[in-house]
DNA sequence: CCCGACTGTTCCGTTTACGGAACGGAAGCG
DNA sequence: CGCTTCCGTTCCGTAAACGGAACAGTCGGG
């Protein structure tokens, strides 16, 4: 894996908290120039190092090595869902995908098998889904749920991508 | 974070798989030294020299380091959280977690900072959570949400382990 | 036995990640 | 315009992580 798209993401969650390069690396307890080169890519740094700066930046080490690329990602028209996890139970196996809706499509999605439920949290936008004839609309941090044996749809309402976490139940049969 | 906690862990991988710590420095590209020295935790690993291990030993980085979020969530005796990712967008920082909520024990949160928001979807069993002066219960498939500005609680109804997503919502400043 | 093949640890020279200091550049202020 | 105070990068001596080799210990076979 390359040590920049590490760097690159710390540099990232930096200029997010807005704080700048030199009092991160003071209060982490880290050299000016160790950070630089880190956040370059062009030194490898230790564990003590990383743990240092992730610490500070209050964000645990998952955050800078999360590699969406290797997980299965689902393309639709609109609708780009990755499969996060895969959790089975008793009664029903869950699957839990992070999902992205383009705005201005319409996404058609054909019947899942009978008892198949889909429960949608909205994390920025405007999300419009459901079944196909009657869809339900949620804005950020609403929560939509409905039975997914009928065919159903997905939009995003307004000119923002929404983005949202989507959890498929599958009852056992 | 401690290096001899990431020492045993890996360790304890290799021992698991049967393979001699001769053979995964070979197969890794490490020196057996190197291996040594970060198995007992005498060694200061650089990121590359973990990468090249654990990707060997067929393990995401995250297995390594059994304590992944200790800032934002508090997390203790009931409740155990996996962070799966962490999204940032214009107005908010979210955070969503896998979480267990072991029966028979009630944990204790305190509050975040004003504004943050929580919402969690169970899988399994019965939770009982949100504001601890008034918590809310959800059944399999149900959805909570609440404002978490104020100390909140988590609780498995039965005796059966809870299984959940958990979102947190940090609106930005 | 004794040998070969293996285990994991320790020694050691080379490489390099480390922090402190010095650097040029960009604001903000009198 | 100076002067100060930040910013992020670069330089550099030191500390240490690196891989290769040598080490003792263990097992199994001839």
């Amino acid at each position: 894996m390359d040590p920049a798209v590490v760097g690159r993401r710390v540099r990232a969650l930096r200029e997010e908290q807005g704080i700048s390069l030199s009092t991160l690396a003071r209060l982490a307890g880290v050299g000016k120039a160790t950070l630089s080169g880190l956040e370059h890519g062009t030194r490898n740094p230790t564990l003590e190092t990383l743990w240092a700066v992730t610490a500070q930046l209050g964000v645990p080490f998952t955050a800078l090595l999360a590699e969406p690329a290797a997980e299965p990602t689902v393309h639709g028209t609109a609708v780009t869902a990755t499969l996060l996890e895969v959790f089975t139970d008793t009664d029903a196996t869950y699957e839990l995908y992070r999902m992205r809706v383009a705005p201005g499509v319409t996404q058609l999605s054909p019947a899942h098998a009978p008892g198949v439920t889909e429960h949608v949290t909205v994390f920025a936008g405007v999300l419009r889904t459901g079944p196909a004839d009657a869809p339900l609309t949620a804005p950020a941090g609403g929560h939509l749920r409905w039975v997914s044996d009928v065919p159903h749809s997905y939009a995003a309402v307004g000119d923002e991508e929404v983005a949202a976490s989507l959890l498929l139940r599958y009852p056992r049969r």
